[in-house]
DNA sequence: CGTCCACAGGAACCCGTGGCAT
DNA sequence: ATGCCACGGGTTCCTGTGGACG
């Protein structure tokens, strides 16, 4: 029953997108001065998770493209890169210059290897970039004349709170563009359209649709989860549609499938940590690590622990409540609808 | 108040892997 | 097959910090 897998992927463009057209045209305007060769001011994309955000960017930088395929465009997930070197890295890579780069490469010679790629003008879309830690990458990519950026990110304070003065200020000017929740309406029209590509005609019906668009409550992501949930489930079933029983098993995990999909990615020691502390609740790291030990056979040094709870930490899966001495790690509370 | 301890996280290094030329 | 090299994950070593405790 699923004909088109790749549509109901998280990072699937459309080639037509619902709903966003406003905020298209206010991005796509803001890109124009490419069109003439000259660089655009920063746009920043705010809203919360699951609205469309990061696919409407690559939407209006792919028909950017069209116009004028001589511009590059790097796509760089601060969540994943969110270091510096990362940034310049992921940059580098989009625009074909990552030969011979390695961890000991200075980073300044990042940069200058950057900069010498400037024949031609490339977009950043710097998705997360609250996420970012060291805004010394924004502050690199400003200043390359022919770099425009792209900015995603929850909340605008959130995020000019986090720029050093430097950056704050360089950045102040720009186009903001504003997203807002989907309606149920509109979210059923979206995963409307996902069904009609990715699945056989007839496989979910309206109803249904509109079933997991109220679930969703305005989070696409959420949405196309479930929708992708219920269509896995019912073809692993040889069902010829979905339905309803179906459906109603594919709901529950609404607000845990993006999560559980992130869990089964993790690697086996990650994958104990978590479950030790899925299991304690709240639990402090000296016990942590000694329940880890005891669970596996051949265990990774401490250090290694702290950086796969820093990653899981990155990907929301805990979090750390408080500093140093006396911190506690815990799964990040299940009211918590994404990142806000 | 000084010392100790628990912990976080940076830097350098080590080592296995996998691509590539020889 | 052999050696080289880039690259990344993991480890070792280490510094900084702030609460606990004598």
């Amino acid at each position: 029953m699923i004909v088109d897998g790749r549509v109901l992927r998280e990072d699937f463009v459309p080639s037509e997108v619902v709903h966003r057209h406003d905020e298209v045209n206010l991005l796509s305007e803001s890109l124009e001065p490419l069109l003439s060769d000259r660089r655009a001011d920063p746009a920043f994309l705010f809203g919360p998770t699951g609205v469309g955000k990061t696919c409407i960017a690559r939407y209006a930088l792919g028909q950017l493209r069209e116009q004028e395929p001589s511009i590059d465009v790097a796509y760089v997930n601060c969540w994943q890169e969110y270091t510096r070197f990362r940034v310049l890295y992921g940059v580098l890579e989009a625009v074909g210059r990552t030969v011979d780069i390695h961890r000991s490469t200075p980073k300044d010679e990042l940069f200058d290897r950057l900069r010498e790629t400037d024949a031609r003008p490339v977009v950043v879309i710097l998705d997360e970039v609250d996420q970012l830690e060291e805004t010394a990458a924004l502050y690199d990519l400003h200043r390359l004349g022919h770099v425009s950026l792209v900015l995603i990110a929850n909340r605008e304070e959130e995020l000019f709170a986090s720029f050093d003065d430097r950056v704050r200020s360089r950045l102040r000017a720009g186009t903001r563009v504003r997203f807002d929740r989907y309606g149920t309406d509109e979210l059923a029209a979206i995963l409307a359209e996902r069904a009609e590509k990715a699945l056989e005609p007839g496989a979910v019906s309206d109803g249904q649709l509109r079933t997991i668009a109220d679930a969703a409550s305005g989070d696409a992501r959420v949405g196309i989860g479930i929708l992708r949930s219920a269509a896995r489930r019912a073809s692993r079933r040889g069902l010829e549609s979905v339905t309803d029983d179906v459906l109603e098993a594919a709901i529950p995990d609404a607000r845990t499938a993006i999560r559980r999909e992130t869990v089964e990615g993790l690697i086996e020691h990650q994958r104990v940590l978590y479950d030790v502390i899925a299991e304690a609740g709240e639990i402090d790291p000296g016990d942590l690590y000694d329940e880890y030990e005891r669970r596996v056979d051949d265990p990774k040094t401490e250090r290694t622990l702290r950086n796969y709870l820093t990653k899981m930490v990155h990907y929301d899966l805990i979090e750390a409540v408080g500093e140093r001495r006396g911190r506690t790690y815990r799964l990040v509370g299940d009211d918590a609808v994404g990142r806000e």
